[in-house]
DNA sequence: GATGCGTGGAG
DNA sequence: TCTCCAAGCAT
């Protein structure tokens, strides 16, 4: 029997399929009544814009082991909540993410508003995620149109208009099928479709439930979109990373501006990142260049960087010595972490 | 509407 | 090694 493109075939065969995630309630269980916890379901959705569920899912553990109710989070030190979010990337979100937590303390009593407008308020809550938390957490019928969602739609309608200019047509045909029961269900199951099945390369059409419907299977050439406007290419730039430490082995560390690249995370002292980055040193002292470069791909630029090191006790221009039996390198973004490990085996030669 | 903003995994 | 890209948002 063919299958039609419809939201009950999909929940069909997520009923059968759905992944297990630490945020998330078994459709099973969500039939028998059970709703998800707002707060869980606001931070799991930050964590994974523009990041995937094999990265997201300690994070969460860590956050919810250490913050299990947003007024914890509220009540939580900026750079502890740094801290914890060093490595996911894309910090503005962890400084929303607090932003937001205090906002829902104070201003809606500790529980996260229950309407799509109310939400999309919020900080680091735009209209994927309100959309998200509105039908996940409290079953309204809002249509979320991700990555996933734009890439499915493009493909059982056979979209030709290349991203993002195809972004409203798509967002169409995704509320045309947005069922008024179970919506939060039907979100996670197209995510899930477009995670495991409709995926960007290689799609497994074999085994889609929507197949038998699909234009672009239909006409063979699924597996190309949604097309895209081609990306420009990546510039490299280049800088100078100051590793320094005192005699009793601390570490000088500054906190990073609370705005743009890496804004509010700890760093090294350094030179600006650019074509010919002019040196900054913290102290006036004789550096030692480790002769090893870090390289590290940003959103939009590469990046090289040198490595020097040195050990004074002088008072530094800029940042603060952590000692060294507080410092964490996991308290550090990825470049940043890339840089002590260089550093750390020149201080161990010594 | 275009740009800035991380990281790690897959092919 | 290199490109693509993953449950986007703010400005």
């Amino acid at each position: 029997m063919r299958e039609p493109v419809t939201s009950g075939t999909l929940l069909a065969w997520y009923d059968q399929h759905a992944r297990d995630m630490p945020w998330r309630v078994a459709p099973q269980d969500r039939a028998r009544g059970v709703m998800p916890d707002p707060y869980r379901i606001w931070l799991s959705e930050v964590m994974l814009q523009q990041t995937t569920v094999a990265a997201v899912k300690d994070y969460f553990v860590k956050f919810t082991n250490l913050w299990p109710t947003v007024a914890d989070l509220a009540a939580a030190d900026d750079p502890e909540v740094m801290a914890a979010w060093a490595g996911l990337g894309y910090y503005a979100r962890a400084r929303n993410l607090l932003k937001c937590a205090r906002v829902v303390a104070t201003e809606h009593g500790g529980v996260f508003p229950s309407n799509r407008d109310s939400l999309q308020a919020l900080p680091g809550i735009g209209p994927y995620t309100s959309a998200a938390i509105a039908s996940i957490a409290f079953d309204l019928p809002e249509t979320v149109l991700d990555g996933n969602v734009e890439r499915v739609m493009a493909r059982i309608h056979a979209v030709e208009t290349p991203l993002p200019t195809a972004k409203p047509e798509l967002m169409e045909l995704a509320q045309a099928l947005t069922p008024r029961e179970r919506a939060g269900d039907y979100a996670q199951a197209v995510m899930d479709l477009g995670a495991t099945i409709c995926t960007p390369k290689k799609p497994a059409c074999g085994i889609c439930p929507w197949r038998d419907g699909c234009e672009g299977h239909a006409s063979g050439f699924a597996p190309e979109l949604p097309r895209k406007i081609a990306k420009k290419a990546k510039p490299t730039r280049r800088g100078v990373a100051y590793v320094l430490r005192n005699s009793k082995g601390d570490w000088l560390l500054e906190t990073r501006p609370n705005k743009g690249l890496l804004g509010g995370m700890l760093g090294w002292p350094g030179s600006d990142w650019t074509d010919e980055p002019s040196p900054a040193p913290p102290v006036q002292t004789s550096w030692e260049p480790t002769g090893i470069e870090v390289r590290h791909t940003f959103t939009h630029f590469h990046l090289i960087l040198d490595v020097m090191t040195a050990q004074v006790d002088t008072p530094p221009d800029k940042g603060v010595f952590i000692p060294h039996q507080s410092f964490r390198p996991s308290d550090l973004p990825t470049v940043m972490r890339k840089v002590f490990d260089v550093a750390k085996h020149r201080f161990e030669q010594n």
